[in-house]
DNA sequence: CTGAAAGCGCTAACAC
DNA sequence: GTGTTAGCGCTTTCAG
């Protein structure tokens, strides 16, 4: 009989599941004896749990999920929404995140935003309709009213990127990130430094500043035609350094603030042969190992990932339990970044000169 | 009242959600006349479709998957297994995935199951238990039978690695791709080659299959001390690279047989200083960015993920609408790689000695 | 210890 | 054009 059922399956004709119900057919029992020794309810002896475990097992039972949230349980689905899981900080935030979800019997689910506010609504929709028990998001800029009144409903945790008004979020030391890398170039004499980065989100907008303040308290002026600003994306990396080439005023060194800005300025610097660190210098943002094997070797921040979406998944999991969140402030998490030096930056020419 | 709830929901305090019943309440109609409205049935009224509209924005009504599916409805849930999402491979295969159902109004939920077959068959568990509309599997090397017997109740596709008892599948041409990537390297006069690769999977077994071939074709002798045969991980790639250098007998060239394999050995090559390719030649698995600024530029395979991954989705896609398989053989898609030619690759020494 | 029955939210067959 | 009702699979009272 089982048999013969696989092999109906095998020819694509798909069964209906097997339900409690089916169980207690079988067995000759209630419907709520199979569901409470499914339970493992204490008061159903242990004879015929074990019948019933035996028989859940063999007709190749699964608990219908759906039922359960119809009572009101959890769909045990936690969601994670990122513009762009290609990015190999996402991916990294995707893997921990399944892998310690899983654990505490928790499933991810994965909604790609492309950073467009409507398609991260739309998806909100969907999550709220499955009834998902969790979310994990990396806002875009300016999310729908509606995304954040849908957010507020359900227990979430903002990662990297923090829209004030959304509540908790774990995220870096975006500021201090970029003031350590500016400090380390003014260090080696530049005073001509470029930044090119994002001034749309707010975690941009910190970065932005960070530079500003490094300049500003090294005394040093800074250039708006060596300030490219737009979106965190590839492309605006590689059209930024053509801009910055064919600028008359040249810069030392190249700050990026952002990582898909940092792949393209690399990839373009390459294109275009020019030599790191002697002809420019510059800090990437974010590591991993193309950065080591780019050109001299990319002098880069490293970001704490794996910290922060730990704690973020460790945050969430504890709302999970704890159904009823205290009325207070925020839980705000910053980790620090760390500069890791390698051969892409140097004094600049003019000063080595002048020596 | 509606700001009332949304600063309690503020606060913390999760809301029961709104049902087509609350909505039928408000609007004094009936719940199935409201259910109708909402699925836009010819025999509504206009007006009454407007109001139900109306109140349900007004009141923040999204539907509840769980009672849809209870009744046999889709989840609208496509799941994705793979080994680890971290692999850019895999994450592209993610990104593209997502996006296409997406459109296609099914949402994405992603598995880790770090190719251990213990986790992908509690992982499928869990999936049936939700009830998931569909399923992309790259297996891990021997799924457990309750993992095949869960697949084959409903409609799944196998990516990249294929287990042939799991019916569809989407992959490489495995085989002819190590087979071109030796022929590249006998082409330019390498003899003594070393293979670096998986001979767990299918997919790598036809790949070492290909090695074999290619060499035999050419009436180059095998040196079994150069081929070493391990797990798809980045650490047995630098392993590797430690026991051929190790090794008495030295190949004039390296091709590697995984993505991860080929990560590990260019990074240790990297760090012992090797001279690519004036020591070694090297043909990489899988092409990205970092592949073109590795040392001199690495030649290597580039996968047409976009194309079997896109062929993938369409399929499933299918699948989904048409309910009825045809009981016939499983559909078997091959997609060809590119030899992508870089400086990692140039005669061997000893040859242009010789000219 | 076990059974009967209600109800979660929605859809659809059946009234009117 | 709209209302009534049954039932999807499961949990959870309430009865034995």
């Amino acid at each position: 009989m089982l048999l013969l059922l696989q092999s109906l399956a095998h020819l694509g004709i798909h069964l209906p599941m097997i339900t409690i119900k089916d169980i207690a057919r079988e067995l000759g029992l209630s419907i709520s004896t199979v569901g409470r020794a499914l339970t493992d309810h204490p008061r159903i002896s242990r004879e015929t749990k074990e019948r019933v475990q035996e028989a859940a097992e063999r007709l190749g039972y699964v608990a219908n999920t759906a039922a359960r949230v119809m009572r009101g349980g959890s769909s045990h689905l936690i969601s994670l929404l990122v513009p762009d899981i290609r990015s190999e900080f996402y991916s990294m935030v995707a893997h921990i995140l399944s892998t310690g979800f899983e654990s505490e019997g928790y499933h991810l689910t994965l909604s790609i935003t492309d950073d467009d506010p409507n398609r991260e609504m739309q998806q909100m929709r969907e999550l709220m309709s499955a009834r998902v028990a969790g979310v994990v998001i990396v806002p875009s800029a300016n999310p729908r009213r509606e995304t954040a009144e849908m957010l507020s409903k359900i227990p979430h945790v903002q990662l990297l990127r923090r829209i004030a008004s959304l509540g908790d979020w774990f995220g870096l030391d975006d500021e201090q990130a970029i003031v350590d890398a500016a400090n380390h170039l003014i260090g080696l004499g530049h005073k001509k430094i470029a930044y090119i980065g994002d001034n749309t989100f707010p975690t941009g907008k910190a970065r932005y500043k960070g530079f500003r303040r490094a300049m500003t308290e090294a005394g040093l002026k800074i250039d708006d035609s060596l300030v490219l600003l737009g979106p965190p994306e590839l492309k605006f990396g590689t059209e930024a350094v053509h801009k910055l080439v064919q600028g008359r005023k040249p810069a030392t060194a190249i700050i990026t603030g952002a990582v898909l800005v940092t792949l393209g300025v690399a990839e373009q610097l390459s294109k275009l042969n020019v030599k790191v660190p002697n002809q420019i210098s510059i800090v990437g943002f974010g590591d991993g190992p193309w950065q080591r094997w780019w050109g001299p070797g990319l002098t880069t921040l490293k970001l704490p990932i794996e910290e922060i979406t730990t704690g973020c998944a460790l945050w969430l999991l504890h709302r999970l339990k704890t159904s009823r969140q205290q009325g207070k402030d925020p839980h705000i998490a910053v980790s620090p970044t760390t500069l890791v030096i390698r051969n892409s930056t140097a004094a600049p020419k003019s000063t080595r000169v002048l020596r």
